[in-house]
DNA sequence: GCGACAG
DNA sequence: ATCTTGTCGC
């Protein structure tokens, strides 16, 4: 696939204002409403997938949305990005991708840091997304230009974040200890996001819960819009790809796949 | 000045 | 994110 926006390909070479400056002019590009595009419905999976070991066999239905999967490990200078497409509970696209990393993560500015092996990796991707799933926040960010927004808007597709703890906002109710699995919190504009206050910029998403040694709990992921989708919407596609895990299969599997490819 | 902070 | 073995508990 290919970037559409190259304007907002991200420079690692901006001052922080700069970058800053791009991500609300990004934001103001980027749609936090469903066009239609994405059915969670269509999405529903009932078991986990396998990850193939060779080049994925391009099955699956061939009308069914593909999700892919989007996750970034790092080794000494670089960063690797994995990209999984998963269409109706197979893998049907991989690739991966890599760039030198030359900024430190600094909160809020992560896709500047990442998005460089992320667009590496998505390029080499042959089959085309239905939707892409992050691994981060999207309109949950002070700019509401989390690194799925930007990935989003570079490639014009739909994309959703999901992330494993808040980085901003304010949960409608609380999130302490056992949530029931299933249970949706929505996330809250306050101060320190550049949107009205009460604006629901995306989820807590308990979508397993089981004992863990340190704790009697597992978090909730936080999942929100990145482009093209509603704050509903990206909930309800990751309930729908979660299959058992905590994370939905597409992140699930992008995980492992950039794990094995770091070796 | 104080506190908070995706990966 | 990453450095890292065994170990507690369902």
């Amino acid at each position: 696939m290919d970037v559409v926006r190259t304007e907002y390909l991200p420079d690692p070479s901006l001052d922080q204002a700069e970058m800053k400056a791009q991500q609300r002019d990004i934001a103001a590009d980027a749609t936090f409403e469903d066009d239609g595009a994405v059915d969670p419905a269509a999405l529903r999976l009932d078991e986990p997938i396998e990850l193939p070991d060779g080049d994925p066999p391009r099955s699956g239905a061939a009308d069914a949305p593909i999700v892919v999967g989007v996750d970034q490990a790092f080794t000494d200078g670089t960063a690797i990005s994995a990209a999984i497409a998963v269409q109706s509970g197979s893998v049907v696209g991989r690739s991966i991708g890599r760039a030198p990393l030359e900024i430190p993560y600094i909160p809020g500015l992560l896709a500047y840091r990442e998005a460089g092996a992320i667009v590496d990796a998505l390029e080499s991707l042959t089959v085309d997304p239905s939707l892409l799933m992050l691994d981060g926040s999207g309109r949950i960010h002070y700019r509401q230009a989390g690194i799925a927004t930007h990935v989003g808007v570079l490639f014009d597709v739909p994309a959703v974040g999901v992330a494993k703890s808040l980085l901003c906002g304010r949960p409608a109710r609380s999130l302490e200890n056992p949530l029931p699995d299933g249970t949706r919190v929505p996330i809250l504009a306050d101060g320190s996001v550049e949107a009205p206050d009460g604006t629901v910029i995306g989820h807590a998403y308990q979508s397993r819960q089981f004992p863990t040694p340190a704790r009697r709990h597992v978090n909730p992921l936080i999942v929100s819009p990145g482009h093209r989708v509603s704050a509903t919407t990206t909930v309800e596609t990751v309930a729908a790809l979660a299959a058992g895990y905590k994370l939905p299969e597409p992140t699930r599997l992008a995980d492992r796949a950039v794990d094995v490819a770091e070796v």
